[in-house]
DNA sequence: CGCATTTGACCATC
DNA sequence: GATGGTCAAATGCG
């Protein structure tokens, strides 16, 4: 925590240098022979660049924990019992409400999953984490109502994390899951590995319980066909949005709109959904997959086949500037899930379109081949 | 018996 | 006041 400083000035700098990188490309592409849809491309990125920056100015100048962007509303909460009806009126209210605020500022985003009919599962999957069902509300407008979950070991170890899952209403088989803060615990428990897991689902076991059959050693393992064995059974449409403000929203679904076109070339899942190939632009497709090892995208097609279901991902990011503290450490997390099982049926790992260039990528260390 | 889920009530925010 | 998010007692399950 006391290096908070440094890392934050990093991605600053990144960032400021991508977006004036992006500014020359844009000058070069000014060029009206040039498509009209790179330059529109290349503005935004500029802008969500340099939102990004002095996102993370304000965010480097308040201090502490993980704050998400210019977080616009952090009410300062002041004391004035109001439940003073039972229990202990002192600390527990102001704890309360320090809950209250930090959730507010904590990180949030979003993906949406799929559940393959032929899985017979009902809800949605288990995301690596386990977690512990605490409230359910009918949401307004919404057929079916809004599940509340947090992180099983939150009592434990303290961790913050929660996720909000909704059916979508159009089609039930989709789930929207919202995912808030960042898993401080540490992951005890991971699921078995890939076939005995969807076994064990079917038959009604929760993660949680399907954990605690693991040794510790075998838990880290795990993590990682944990995730792979959700990548099995279910799509997800990641779109990362960060929680602040509402000019954030608005720049993120320009983000969305902008990245959601985004897929890997090697993508060879059908439902992928490639509706524009944006990408295809030589230029752009420098930029983005300069940073991308190729070996990060590659093993996406070559065992593709061993998902039992229709398995694919569409990734789309949002900016990931709120991010940053904690998208490292994910992104680390996912990477070496994804590198680490040898079977690994990862099919497109979602992460941040805008992680750190200087991020290894291309070192051997993150992907040993 | 211990744990997870359900559900109505409470609280904060808009 | 309406709505969303959380709490916690009650209940269910293994």
């Amino acid at each position: 925590m006391e290096n908070v400083g440094n890392c934050e000035q990093k991605p600053l700098f990144n960032e400021l240098i991508q977006g004036k990188e992006l500014v020359k490309q844009l000058q070069m592409h000014l060029d009206p022979s040039y498509s009209e849809e790179i330059r529109n491309m290349l503005v935004e990125k500029i802008l969500s660049s340099f939102d990004k920056a002095l996102s993370m100015v304000k965010w480097v100048g308040s201090e502490g924990e993980a704050r998400p962007t210019g977080a616009t509303t952090t009410t300062p909460v002041m004391s004035d019992s109001p439940r003073s009806d039972s229990g202990s009126p002192h600390s527990e209210d102001s704890d309360r409400r320090d809950i209250y605020k930090k959730r507010k500022t904590l990180p949030r985003w979003s993906e949406q999953v799929r559940v393959s009919s032929g899985t017979g599962l009902d809800g949605p999957l288990d995301d690596g984490h386990s977690w512990r069902k605490y409230g359910q509300k009918d949401i307004l407008g919404a057929k079916y109502p809004r599940g509340y979950y947090r992180c099983t070991h939150r009592n434990v170890q303290g961790c913050l994390a929660t996720k909000q899952v909704q059916r979508s209403d159009e089609d039930p088989s989709i789930f929207d899951v919202t995912y808030r803060g960042r898993h401080t615990c540490i992951q005890a428990s991971h699921v078995i590995p890939a076939m005995g897991s969807s076994e064990s689902s079917k038959q009604g076991l929760t993660q949680d319980q399907i954990h605690h059959h693991l040794l510790p050693q075998q838990q880290q393992q795990q993590e990682a066909q944990d995730i792979s064995f959700n990548f099995r059974t279910s799509l997800k449409v990641r779109t990362k949005e960060l929680d602040t403000g509402e000019e954030e929203e608005q720049q993120q679904q320009q983000l969305q709109l902008m990245t959601s076109s985004f897929s890997f070339p090697s993508t060879s899942i059908g439902c992928v959904k490639t509706e524009n190939q944006i990408f295809s632009s030589p230029t752009l497709d420098h930029y983005f997959t300069g940073n991308l090892s190729p070996s990060f995208i590659s093993p996406t097609t070559s065992e593709s086949n061993y998902l039992p279901v229709s398995t694919c991902r569409v990734n789309s990011f949002g900016g990931g500037g709120q991010n940053l503290q904690t998208s490292e450490s994910d992104f680390a997390e996912i990477i070496s899930a994804a590198t680490s099982g040898t079977n690994s049926p990862i099919v497109d790992l979602d992460f941040p379109m805008e992680f750190d260039p200087n991020f290894p990528f291309n070192s051997p260390d993150f992907f040993p081949s």
